[in-house]
DNA sequence: TGATAAAATGTGTACGTACACGAAAATATA
DNA sequence: TATATTTTCGTGTACGTACACATTTTATCA
């Protein structure tokens, strides 16, 4: 004849005095409580360190949470389609919950795009928004709206200190220059010339590439007058000439190391590859095919590993905890500076764990 | 007067034209089931895809599963501390659920301690072991009696191959061995005799060093007879002279490349610290707070993280996996193996996000 | 063919929480 | 004091699943 153990909101209002109801109602403070029950009711929640539990309450609210994220569209680019496949990855994180994440992708170099896809975004009123504020004055513009909407948002990929949503998701691009400049210092056996190489049409907008950049060349002060010679070089897409660039590029004899600021070290690599008696070091970003591939091949000596798949998840991840689990989540989620070589990509490849 | 839509259990119900209670019957096989319901049943399963609500049923099904960790007693020793708050990183993870982690510990050196520790945790008829093989034979014998008892268990930090449970967790110890040797090949300034160090008083037993050095020493086959000297070197806890053979080691004048197969880098690090003009380069194994900080005053040169914390993490999330949401488990669950310099040390410490 | 056992199926309750609705108590108004 | 109004509180039902128990159907044998 053992007493019933209850638990949870029973447990509190059986030590309270009152009916689960008038706890229920103090738990989600909508009021029509006397200060009197109120008193004995937080107590008694203090008393048991009342954790509400997550499990029974999203079977009862069977609310569908709908997230926006704002997204380059891939159109071939492996590193936002990695970003897609992200997404797919939290949703069956949370699948026994109910998530949605609805795209709004915009053209990768356009600004006007941009805003377009953000503003429908913000829009469709969602419970909140992931995205990468690829453009500098027309992210903090959108910040504002968000602001002023309440809407929360999310931002990963490229750190702007304006952001003030919920989170930042990604790299610190800085500190990674560094560790580019580390290990290119490390792998060439002369101390010549060093190209910093940008993929890029609008390099004054991309933060995080003149960030990298700007760490790569912090690194070598360290040796004063005996650091290397360091030249910068933009290569835009729509430039036709630019195969030509490249030969050239990896025809020189001077230079000892490429440093790429991007995911496209494969762009110069496979013209590296091409000569006998590698000379030239490359250190770039991202595990995409192509860079694997390279690297494998011998082309690509270093890259530093941004993981577009586990930001894109932990921007959802991000959002979920905060709504469905109610946790408190960091304002600033910096990943580890993932280093690959030759060695260890086959054990960061084929990993499609949680 | 829209009709009520159903789900799960009870739509499949509906579909078969039977009542919840021969559903459940079929999906929990245990018969009394008419060979004609259980086809019917069985295509309204697979009509709708069904997947078990894992919210709904932990909470009626409020059993409580026990675990049993049989793993060394910390007693000072960092790496395995890491390991204790894997564990309790893992009780968080499901602190929506009930899961327990009872503790079987043993002493680090002594076999007969393993197998009383692992004993008594079988005896404890747990649901589940995770245990970290650290003596072979002793090791095998304890599967076999794992096996006999129908124990599902976990293995962890040591890979054997006899292991036939459900899951290894851990490194690559033959691949790690060649990233080190990788390492300090390219960061060593001239090609100066290079030491392997391992501490521990029984070699033999210690699967995972052997095949670290292993790994070590084919790395530098590529290079033929241009390969540096390697010499092998073993230093017993027990011994008590072993500070003044660590300082010899220290001080000598031929040796430019250490590797170091366990955590305990910072043992000879402290030495090599001490010099001015440091030629030694010392690659290790773990990011223990001792071996952080000699990093950091330059005296460590790399670190290959095993990620104790992650892999005992792993270990009771495998089982609760494989318990709590009938997920299928990966046998053998490889972690990356990562690269830390001095120059992405701090990205990878005070991270202590899940 | 009827009684009985066995097999097959349906029903009710519980898990911990949220919320609608109605009942009771407290306060205000006539 | 009786009635109306507001405030406070309790009850019932639902979420999707598991399982004990009751009930019905089918098979077995005298």
């Amino acid at each position: 004849m053992s007493v019933k153990k209850l638990s949870g909101i029973r447990e509190i209002a059986r030590l309270a005095g009152v009916s689960i109801g008038t706890v229920d109602r103090v738990l989600h403070n909508r009021g029509s409580v006397s200060p009197a029950s109120l008193k004995k009711i937080q107590a008694a929640i203090k008393q048991i360190n009342y954790q509400p539990n997550i499990i029974a309450r999203s079977l009862v609210v069977n609310k569908i949470f709908r997230f926006a994220a704002v997204v380059p569209e891939p159109g071939g680019d492996e590193y936002w389609e990695q970003t897609q496949k992200g997404f797919t990855a939290a949703l069956e994180d949370w699948s026994h919950f109910s998530i949605t994440v609805d795209l709004y992708q915009f053209k990768l170099h356009s600004k006007n795009s941009f805003t377009r896809a953000a503003n429908l975004a913000l829009q469709s009123a969602p419970d909140g928004i992931v995205i990468t504020p690829q453009f500098y004055q027309q992210s903090i513009n959108f910040f504002d709206l968000c602001h002023q909407a309440g809407m929360p948002y999310v931002t990963f990929n490229t750190y702007l200190h304006q952001a003030k949503g919920l989170s930042f998701i990604g790299t610190d691009s800085h500190l990674s220059g560094m560790v580019a400049a580390d290990l290119l210092n490390m792998s060439m056996v002369t101390k010549s010339k060093i190209i910093v190489l940008h993929f890029d049409e609008d390099l004054v907008n991309s933060a995080h590439m003149i960030e990298k950049e700007k760490g790569f060349r912090e690194y070598f002060q360290q040796f004063k007058n005996k650091a290397p010679k360091i030249e910068t070089m933009v290569l835009n897409n729509p430039t036709h000439n630019y195969p030509m660039e490249l030969k050239k590029l990896a025809m020189s004899n001077d230079v000892g190391g490429i440093f790429v600021s991007t995911s496209k070290a494969y762009e110069i690599a496979a013209y590296i590859k091409l000569q006998e008696g590698k000379r030239i070091k490359i250190v770039g970003y991202d595990l995409l095919p192509k860079n694997i591939e390279l690297m494998q091949s011998g082309a690509i000596d270093f890259l530093i590993n941004q993981n577009p798949l586990h930001q894109a998840r932990m921007g959802i991840n991000t959002l979920a905890n905060h709504f469905l689990l109610k946790k408190k989540v960091k304002p600033k989620q910096f990943f580890p500076i993932e280093i690959i070589s030759p060695y260890n990509l086959s054990t960061y490849i084929n990993n499609d764990d949680e």
